[in-house]
DNA sequence: GACTTTATTATGTGCATACATAATGACATG
DNA sequence: CATGTCATTATGTATGCACATAATAAAGTC
């Protein structure tokens, strides 16, 4: 054990990381200020210039600093909210909120995709794709339908797959690597289709992801249209 | 000029951060595998240590490799898919469409808040709140409600401010330092002064946002409920 | 055999130094 | 006056070295 020498001992870069966020929230510095150059804030904090240049990097990263080859480094005035937030495995988002996971395929069959799917994943003319129904449970209730079109020209290995006991969702996180894609939320009016596998009399307003996905050559593997149960939230903190 | 020294002479350890991921995303090293030593990646880059130890940590970040100790670096065997998405100004928003804005006053009143607004901010008991209603259109056409509590006890500015040529959106952004909050999406069916504000005749689904924001001390600032007219996607790039 | 100690290994971090690069202003020149 | 040159400044990056730390393997002990 030394005796404690002053200096931040068994700090880090971090240690100034977090000193200097700290002091962005206390707006020590206010929003468009410059702040002081990395030799300063070096000889206050009794590290080398190095050390700061790290901290003030990682901070530029997250789009809290704005740094310029000479003009210095400034508070950036209206950081643009960034919510970041991580897409689940359906099953594991369940069981997240400690209800029990259960699992119904609805129908697989080979198709010609409508000019909508098509659109969005632009297979090879004339081939048929994938079509994938099924329901996810939360403790016995139906929480969201997947309505999945996977291009098995792309992912040969799903044309041999079984979805009556694995959904699409996890089979294909589970065995095929992927690499890009977009996603949309939206609302939509139950379909008298949606409404009977959800078990909702009453037509409803429904939560409604269309997620693509496309593989390292940027082919679109799969497209999916999760229709979640009426009162689903989809939360992210900030 | 100098001739072309065969070394990656302009780079940096952002030229070997690109080429472990090019070598990621082709699959040269499979989800699960350890990968060489930075001391034997700085040889064969020709480089040193330090170099590409910035380059993995900051692919590490990102959360595509996973480092351990001493077990090495490996790739991460289903990468969390995270989407990040910024949270724009209404106005940029729609502007940003190549539509145009404009800005529509309906109310603003001292109120005391009803339960639920209650349970969500949790402001001083009895006081009244700055409750505010506003529609912004794109092309003169109904875009988004959005229906706003302030507490103006944590931002007495606001109980000053004019909502009726700026939206409170707007006013907030520019004038009130934010920290935190959170954010929730959900689908809801239009109410009957919905429909009337949004100028719609026939019951719709209605995709709604609920964003709560917070200053430095953790109080919450304000509660906004944006609820958008039907057949609006919220979209984000991965 | 169960446990503790010790060595080894790969990453984590700090530092001093050197040079590269972008942005800015001062100055000079046509 | 417009333009080009140059010095200055703050950040960006590379490198060699030293040491810290976590995780594992190997060796030693009861």
């Amino acid at each position: 054990m030394r005796s404690n020498t002053s200096r931040l001992p068994t700090n880090s870069w971090q240690s100034v990381e977090t000193e200097v966020l700290n002091r962005l929230r206390s707006n020590y510095w206010m929003p468009g200020d410059l702040l002081p150059t990395e030799a300063e804030l070096a000889a206050e904090f009794g590290c080398a210039r190095t050390t700061v240049n790290r901290a003030l990097q990682a901070i530029a990263d997250d789009g809290l600093l704005e740094r310029k080859r000479k003009g210095g480094t400034r508070v950036v005035v209206h950081p643009t909210r960034k919510a970041t937030f991580s897409i689940p495995v359906i099953r594991q988002e369940i069981e997240s909120k400690e209800l029990s996971y259960s699992y119904r395929f609805l129908s697989q069959k080979r198709e010609h995709p409508p000019k909508t799917i098509r659109a969005l994943m632009n297979p090879a003319p004339g081939v048929r794709l994938l079509h994938v129904k099924a329901l996810h449970l939360a403790n016995e209730q139906p929480y969201v339908i997947e309505n999945r079109w996977i291009d098995t020209t792309i992912v040969p290995e799903a044309a041999d797959a079984n979805f009556r006991n694995t959904s699409p969702n996890q089979w294909l996180v589970e065995n095929i690597p992927f690499n890009g894609g977009d996603l949309a939320f939206s609302a939509s009016i139950a379909s008298d289709e949606e409404m009977s596998v959800l078990e909702i009399k009453e037509s409803s307003a429904l939560f409604t992801t269309e997620r693509r996905t496309r593989d390292s050559g940027n082919s679109t593997i799969t497209v999916v249209r999760l229709v979640y149960a009426p009162g689903y939230r989809m939360e992210i903190g900030l």
